[in-house]
DNA sequence: ATGTCCATCATCGATGGA
């Protein structure tokens, strides 16, 4: 089973790149951030037309993450990263595809720091690890996958000292990282390449991919329960070269889930259900009057408020 | 400080975000 996430910089101008890449690699689930679209403008007709079912959460201009997978129906678990009801930034959607729990996000940038853009990075970071906590309590196979925004070691880096005072890097976000990846997570594509220099984003300006001026900002964590599933991980980098492409390559790992045994995946979306948060609810306000145009799973009634965790 | 690219609209050039 092939995992990748991929940051595309706006689904829009990016379809055609998006495309190609599904066409080549074929993963078996694709989490994608940055949709930079609003929920109705999502191009699911060509997401299908290329084999893949896809759930996703919008937003008009900014953030937007969305979770497709090949040949089967993602079964969302929740949208919106739970502990902020004030929070209406797309950035966290949940959906179980052949039996592992796929966390995809977008964690917020952050920059200028300090300021209220940092504050609210490190808060959002806080609500990341304390989902991370019951995700691992459940015991079941999951991935955490998406753009982190944090490079966490100096290898991360092309040049570290340049970034030091960058929200990216500096020493709360990195510790931030350090502290949810302690939890008992594995960093698959460091885990795999121990030492080894990998970028998976680099930036529009200076020729930064020309001169492989780069970070490694997405990642994808495994829980307990599958990192024994591990097979491989890589970056297609030559993705980030072509024609309007993204500042981001499509980062992937290779799991053999007979190697994981029997998980309890099965029980994670009960068990723990993602919090229905404010944006999701007006959401689902504004489209009641008409079909919904995303997933049947979208709608809030799988909320169950009655197994919710204490925040 | 710069650089590039994207989406938006109190549009066709500015702005804000990354």
């Amino acid at each position: 089973m092939r995992i990748a996430t991929f940051n595309v910089n706006g689904i829009g101008s990016r379809l055609p790149a998006l495309l190609q890449w599904l066409e080549e690699k074929q993963p078996d689930v694709a989490c994608l951030q940055e949709l930079k679209a609003p929920q109705e403008k999502f191009p699911l007709e060509a997401i299908r037309a290329a084999g893949y079912e896809a759930i996703w959460h919008g937003q008009k201009s900014w953030n937007g993450v969305a979770i497709l997978a090949k040949g089967t129906m993602p079964q969302e678990i929740g949208r919106g990263l739970p502990g902020d009801p004030e929070d209406e930034q797309s950035r966290y959607i949940e959906a179980v595809v052949h039996d592992v729990v796929i966390a995809c996000l977008y964690l917020p940038n952050g920059n200028p720091a300090p300021g209220p853009k940092f504050d609210y990075k490190l808060k959002w970071f806080e609500r990341l690890i304390r989902r991370g906590e019951q995700l691992l309590a459940t015991g079941a196979k999951v991935v955490m996958a998406g753009d982190f925004n944090v490079m966490p070691t100096e290898l991360d880096v092309y040049k570290p000292e340049r970034w030091v005072d960058d929200a990216l890097f500096r020493p709360e976000t990195r510790e931030a990282f350090h502290r949810l990846v302690a939890q008992g997570w594995t960093d698959a594509l460091r885990t795999l390449h121990p030492g080894e220099k990998i970028y998976t984003f680099w930036d529009y300006f200076r020729n930064a991919y020309g001169r492989d001026a780069g970070l490694r900002i997405d990642h994808l964590l495994l829980s307990p329960a599958l990192a024994p599933a591990l097979q491989a991980a890589g970056v297609d980098r030559d993705v980030r070269g072509r024609e309007k492409p993204s500042d981001h390559a499509p980062t992937w790992i290779e799991l053999d889930l007979a190697a994981a045994g029997q998980g309890k995946a099965a029980a994670a979306p009960d068990a723990v259900p993602v919090k229905a948060t404010a944006a999701r609810k007006t959401a689902a306000r504004k489209t009641a009057a008409k079909p919904a145009v995303d997933s049947p799973t979208a709608a809030p009634a799988r909320r169950k408020t009655k197994s919710e965790p204490a925040a």
